[in-house]
DNA sequence: AAAAATTGTTTTTTTCGGCTAACTATCATT
DNA sequence: AATGATAGTTAGCCGAAAAAAACAATTTTT
């Protein structure tokens, strides 16, 4: 196994834009990359260099972009990773849309693969044990969260819980 | 408020580890910085020099590195930060501590302070609540964690977290 | 089809953070 | 106090990734 495969986050990162645009817009062009990744044109033909040199890209001079088989599964992976993460916030921390966004762009790149799948199994866990249904989660979500509570009312919420499981 | 504070990942970095040589040794040689980062040493004095004019550290050439107090309350956010990645990975997520220390040092980057402050209630959440016990932990650890189970299995489960609610 | 606008490329700089190697200060020994 | 060892600094270099500006190709408009 050749674990030459390590990408910069950068080059990730325009995988990540490439597949996005690919399937939003059939095509990637190189404007709307820089404009997705917030940098200027004429940073961009560099990397796609460097992306077609790795195999990871079909790419030619004024041709458009896209994605070799290799390239589709790293892009594919990466935003997979992004997704989970968004999730994750938006869904279960309750993080605005945005912040989340900025937030799963970073994070998708900080963990080994062993991590992450630990990390989606937990997040299956937590969706699909009893013990953790949605009022479970809107507990969490709810203002007084945080609060103390008293013994009855766990001992309430946890009759409810088990009730609720057919 | 400035928002200029925005620091490199790099540069927290320093100062987390400068932070941590200070309590562990009392001062911050040069040396240990580099060791730690696993840098050499001598690109470290020019990382120091832009601490200090950011006033993040007190320095001065051949002199010991101390954290003033801007410093040392950023650098004890992300070693908190760290710490409580790291909590999770190895506690909840069974990660093996060196991997998770790994990705704790790459995650401690990701998200801004609100996200954070989120996730932390997350975890002491999860913590607190009697529906997610030890048991409940353990349970996510198993082997046998995802596999899926028997809604005679869950009912059991769930009566036996109650009636542990003292 | 010519002119104008847009998009892509090239080249040159810049910034960041690291490395090496040579040099200098400081500390420890004798 | 002199010598050597250790630690810190300086200076010059490199690679990555982006910016800026000039230029070339391609579309669009007329």
């Amino acid at each position: 196994m050749d674990k030459t495969n390590q990408l910069s986050e950068s080059l990730e990162d325009y995988l990540e834009t490439i597949l996005e645009l690919q399937t939003l817009k059939t095509v990637a062009r190189s404007k709307d990359i820089a404009e997705k990744l917030n940098i200027k044109r004429g940073s961009v033909t560099g990397m796609l260099k460097k992306l077609a040199s790795n195999e990871l890209i079909d790419y030619e001079p004024y041709g458009y972009v896209t994605l070799t088989a290799k390239g589709k599964k790293i892009a594919t992976d990466i935003r997979n990773r992004h997704l989970v993460f968004k999730d994750f916030l938006v869904r279960i921390l309750k993080i605005e849309e945005q912040t989340a966004n900025d937030a799963a762009c970073r994070m998708e790149h900080a963990m080994d693969k062993d991590t992450f799948k630990r990390f989606t199994d937990f997040i299956k866990f937590i969706d699909t044990c009893p013990r953790c249904g949605d009022d479970w989660l809107s507990a969490f979500a709810s203002p007084k969260a945080m609060d103390d509570k008293k013994a009855s009312e766990c001992k309430a919420c946890i009759e409810n819980c088990l009730n609720s499981v057919k």
